[in-house]
DNA sequence: ACGCCTTTGAAGTTT
DNA sequence: AAACTTCAAAGGCGT
């Protein structure tokens, strides 16, 4: 049951002041160098969120904000098991700082070369966004292979990331009508299309073909039209027959295991809970209860507009609803009785490392976890009142900016907040 | 030097 | 209207 009452903490938490600082510098640190390195999002690990807790995720971001003076989301990429920093439309003009920093796409100075390349899509901005990460985690592993990885990841991401790329796709399509005023895309005809396919080519895929039972010897005798195009009626026949075909991905080499976003409803049913006694949510927990009035869950529905109980059956729908910290402030706790993992202890951080034979929302939801055992931390130095779940994000935010201006006495301090 | 391959999605073309 | 085709990015490979 969804039990939204508080329950004491048996165990304090095990993250010092000095190692919650550190952690906040070093994802800032880190993700300043990849946004000023050229890259249009800063991924954080998991890990490094954890560290940080629901609030210092939040002020990581809000300190982002500040810095490029624009929006940015935070969303978890369940698959990379990291954290993604992505601005929310397009970067605001900021000629005296960083020019170049803006994207290549649409540059009008090109010598006196007329041609126009067309607007990325939201899939291809999000390739490029991974290529090179996906590169490094896989060395030596042809670009093919690379599109079908970030293919693969696409599809297994959520309905918020997507849509976060499209808004994308969006503000640059319209940045590149206005850089290219009377652009129209105009792709040549497939007759037009130049082909490069030599004779000893042209030979095997006809022998391909042939051998599967696509076409047979007879066409050859057939009256053909003057338009009659062989070597595109094989590749299209032959992309038909290939797609058809279950696809080894593994036989690229080093290509990291599938994990499909995907839970089997029927193991381990839990109650993920979320709550924020901060009006600034009211929103969110309004959208929360409409995914409780439209999805059922093993205990039936909540009652409280302002919790969520989720079973994660539907693809990390949850995930986009609760696991995202858009929201600075917002804390989310897995009971500890509902979650068979944490009754030994009482804390998950063991189990967060085991992430080899789990799924990735199961992770996330131990992640979550952890993420209250941080609001707890932070609470304990704020008002001592700690319902369970609930978070109190004002006095979060204040603890941490009073640790980060409290340098080297953060440990310190910290020892003292840890006493139960 | 440049097309092909591989992915998804937008947009134009053909049926 | 549906089906089909090109082309955006990436970079190694083949011609």
């Amino acid at each position: 049951m969804a039990d939204s009452t508080a329950v004491p903490r048996e165990n304090s938490p095990s993250i010092s002041g000095g190692q919650l600082l550190r952690g906040f510098v070093d994802a800032f640190d880190s993700v300043q160098a990849q946004l000023k390195s050229g890259i249009t999002q800063a991924v954080v690990p998991l890990t490094q969120i954890n560290l940080l807790g629901p609030e210092g995720a939040g002020i990581l971001k809000k300190h982002l904000e500040d810095a490029t003076n624009s929006r940015f989301s935070l969303t978890v990429n369940a698959i990379a098991n990291s954290v993604i920093l992505m601005p929310i439309g397009p970067m605001p003009p900021k000629p005296s700082v960083t020019a170049q920093g803006v994207a290549s796409a649409g540059k009008p100075s090109k010598g006196s070369n007329p041609k126009v390349p067309r607007p990325p899509n939201a899939f291809i901005i999000y390739r490029k966004d991974w290529h090179a990460r996906v590169v490094a985690e896989n060395p030596g592993l042809h670009n093919n292979a690379i599109s079908v990885i970030i293919g693969r990841q696409w599809r297994a991401e959520s309905e918020t990331v997507r849509a976060a790329y499209t808004r994308r796709a969006e503000d640059m399509k319209e940045q590149h009508a206005i850089a290219n005023p009377g652009y129209q895309y105009q792709p040549r005809k497939p007759s037009e299309k130049k082909k490069r396919m030599t004779k000893n080519k042209l030979a095997k895929l006809a022998a391909k073909a042939q051998e599967n039972g696509i076409i047979d010897g007879s066409i050859a005798q057939q009256t053909l039209p003057d338009d009659f195009d062989p070597v595109a009626m094989l590749d299209q026949q032959l992309g038909a027959c290939a797609a058809n075909q279950p696809m080894e991905v593994s036989s690229f080499g080093n290509v990291p295991a599938a994990q499909p976003l995907t839970l089997n409803p029927t193991t381990e049913p839990f109650v993920l809970t979320f709550e924020s006694n901060t009006q600034d949510y009211r929103g969110l927990a309004e959208s929360l209860a409409e995914f409780n009035a439209t999805h059922s869950y093993p205990n039936g529905p909540c009652e409280n507009n302002s919790a969520i109980g989720a079973q994660p059956i539907a693809n990390g729908q949850w995930l986009e609803n609760v696991v995202q910290h858009d929201l600075p402030g917002v804390g989310f706790y897995l009971p500890d009785s509902e979650y068979p993992q944490n009754q030994d202890n009482g804390f998950a951080s063991e189990q967060c490392n085991e992430t080899q034979d789990h799924d990735p929302l199961v992770e996330l939801a131990r992640t979550a976890a952890l993420e209250w055992e941080f609001d707890d931390f932070i609470d304990f130095n704020g008002e001592a009142n700690t319902t369970r779940g609930r978070v109190d994000g004002q006095s979060g935010v204040q603890d941490l900016n009073s640790l980060l201006t409290q340098d080297n006495e953060a440990d310190n301090s910290a020892s003292a907040m840890q006493a139960t």
